[in-house]
This record gives structure tokens, C-alpha cells and sequence, in this order.
DNA sequence: CTCAACCTATACTGATCGGTACAGGTCCGC
DNA sequence: GCGGACCTGTACCGATCAGTATAGGTTGAG
């Protein structure tokens, strides 16, 4: 139980850095909130980024995963499957505590295109896509890696409206699109 | 001339707020960016917020003319004009000062969903999205409501995609998506 | 000349920032 | 019992945070 108090710390550190922002969460706001003291994390954690680093490493492997989970269980085939991603993130946005994705904001508090922040983000989303050519390959388009990047834009798209405009029909919207794109990229 | 001090404040202190942040830029740093004294700044805006707000709404007005006045120089009928939003995103993209939209990055640093920012943003989004709607009437598809949701869906996507994967391809991925979209809206 | 508007520079407030120092408590294997 | 791993609390560091106070310079209209 050695590791508890870190995972702890981390799996905390992530809700209230999502929540309440990084540049805007003080390591006093996290000593608070996690139980956790200022000594103890800074054992563990060399720096602020570091903490944050291995929030987002933590949150990029659940989001993906439940992301993937949800995708498998909505629906059967390879084509209803990539369908059902819209369908996933529908569920996320009426979440109470959706907040946006957490590395669109990270990426967004670190202007610095080579800080380690912005290589988590970009992993992150790489990754995602990975998964949906994986899947567009299974469904036997032509261009999966097209139909992965056409997808990824309404996913990011309808993240960013459902966290600005409100999540009402962005969902249903962004999987309508993405339906006439699946139609097309199955025609070639 | 009395405007000017205050127009060179607002004008430079978009700037460092688009290039670093929120929370992220002081008020000192705006001293020293901006030339202008801090005695002066809180003469014209009571707090660091009202100064945030003003520089939203210059930014919103810089960007939406920019904008509405690329698609209709790169475009002449109305549905080239819907696709050339997607050029003239191309082009914002590859700017080097490109660093992904300042609303998207405002609404990502104040959670509040109540605070003014969160509003000013949702604004923007809302008056392009009635832009496109009106030129979607011009073009005479059945539904001009929903082709500027699902264009706008693409467009908040290329942004963010741009900016965490960079720009190569971001936009004509975009553009082809919405040909596909906007086809499907004139066959209604 | 004078008044008011508008600007500057400098110094300051109390709070908070990321990070460290220090002293001590608990628990487990040897 | 004893050392070491791991934790706590508290006090502290210099820097920076948003915002204020004070005093004085410049400019243009009456």
C-alpha cells in the first residue's frame, strides 16, 4: 500500500486540475484537497509540471480506455462502433463534472509548443486517432486514416461547442456529420 | 487622442493575453509589454477581469471581420463562401502568431460557466454561427441551421486540431469533410 | 495663468506563488 | 529494539500576484 498515498494524490491532483484549472490550482489549494502534504508531493514530484505530467498521463489511460470500453459496448460492428464514439461522448458532455477535454486545455495554458504539456496533448490524440484507423480498417474503408482524421475533427469540434455553447444536440449533430462521412468514405 | 493610451493598452494586452494566457500574464508584464503605467490601466478598467473582457471583445471583432471578409474575397457565390472558411482557416493556421483560438483558450481557464468570459465566448461562437447561417439561407439549402452547426462543429475541430497536432493538412481535411456535409445539404 | 484631464514613476499592501527546511510521528522487516 | 521508508505539520524562502497610494509631469481649453 506504499503506492496509495501517490495514486492518491495523483488521481486527485487530476479532478481539481480539470476542474479548476493549472496555472489557477496552487500546490496550498492541493495540500487542501488531496490530504496529502506539501512534503509528501514534493517526495514524489520534483516540480508542479511533474504532478501534472502524471495527471495527464493518468487521465489520457482512463478517458481512453473508457472511451474504447463505452465504443465496444454501444455497438457490434467496426462501423456502428466508430458511430457509437459520438454516441459516447453525448454521455460525457451530460456528465455534471464534463469540463471540456483536459488536454485541449492543457494545451491551451502552455503557449509553449515544446513543453512536455503540449507532447502529452499531442500524444493523446494520436493515440485516439490510432484507435479509429484501427477501426476503419476493421470496417473495410478505403481511407481509414482519412476517415480517422474527418472523425477526429467533429470530436474535437463537438467537444469544444458542447463546452461553449452547451452540450444540447452537439452530440447528435457531430454523429449526423459523421454518418454522411462514413456513407461517403464506404462508397469509394 | 485621450482614446489612444487606451486602445494601445487593450490592443497589445490581446496580444500577451493570446500569447501567454490568463492567469498565466500579470499585470506587471502588461506594464512592461504595453508602455503604458499601471496607475493608467486601473484608471480605465476597475480590475485585471474588465480588462480580460475588453480585449474579448476587440479580439472578437478583429477575428470576425477578418474572417467574414476572407470568405467573401476568396469566394463569390455563397456556397464557395461556406467552403472558403476552411482556406481562409488554412491561413490563420499557418501564421507563426497562430496559437489556436483566444476563446476556446478563455473558456478553458475559467470554469466558472457563469463568468462573464465563459459569456463572451459563447458569443463569438454564436455570432459566427449566424453568419454561416445566413449565408446557408443565401445558398438556399433546406437547412441552413444545421449545415452552420456541423460547419461549425468542423471548424472548432480544425482549430484545436491545428494547434495541438499542427497545422499540416488540418484545414483541407476540414474543407473536404465539408464539401461532403454541404453536398449532402443541397440534395435535401 | 489656471484648472482639469490624463499621463508617468515609484513604492507599497496583504495574499499567494512554487519550493524547501526541519522536526517528529508511524509502521514494518530484521 | 532499531533503522529505514514514508508520512505529517509548520514555518519559512524570495518572487510574484492584483490592486492602491502618493506625488508630480504634460497638455490643451477657458
Amino acid at each position: 500500500m506504499s503506492a496509495s498515498k501517490r495514486d492518491i494524490l495523483v488521481k486527485k491532483a487530476l479532478q481539481v486540475f480539470y476542474r479548476n484549472g493549472f496555472h489557477a490550482t496552487g500546490m496550498d489549494m492541493l495540500v487542501t484537497e488531496t490530504g496529502v502534504s506539501k512534503t509528501s508531493m514534493y517526495k514524489h514530484f520534483r516540480t508542479k509540471d511533474d504532478l501534472i505530467l502524471a495527471s495527464l498521463r493518468l487521465r489520457d489511460e482512463l478517458f481512453r480506455n473508457w472511451l474504447m470500453r463505452r465504443m465496444e459496448e454501444l455497438a457490434t460492428t467496426p462501423r456502428e462502433q466508430l458511430l457509437a464514439m459520438f454516441d459516447a461522448l453525448g454521455e460525457w458532455f451530460d456528465q455534471e463534472d464534463f469540463n471540456s477535454c483536459m488536454f485541449i486545455k492543457a494545451a491551451s495554458e502552455y503557449p509553449d509548443p515544446d513543453h512536455p504539456v503540449r507532447a502529452s496533448a499531442a500524444e493523446h490524440k494520436r493515440l485516439i486517432k490510432h484507435y479509429l484507423v484501427e477501426l476503419g480498417e476493421k470496417a473495410g474503408v478505403a481511407e481509414p486514416a482519412q476517415l480517422a482524421r474527418r472523425f477526429l475533427l467533429l470530436k474535437e469540434g463537438a467537444i469544444v461547442t458542447a463546452h461553449i455553447q452547451g452540450s444540447a444536440g452537439v452530440a447528435a449533430d457531430a454523429r449526423q456529420a459523421a454518418q454522411l462521412i462514413l456513407t461517403d468514405a464506404c462508397q469509394d
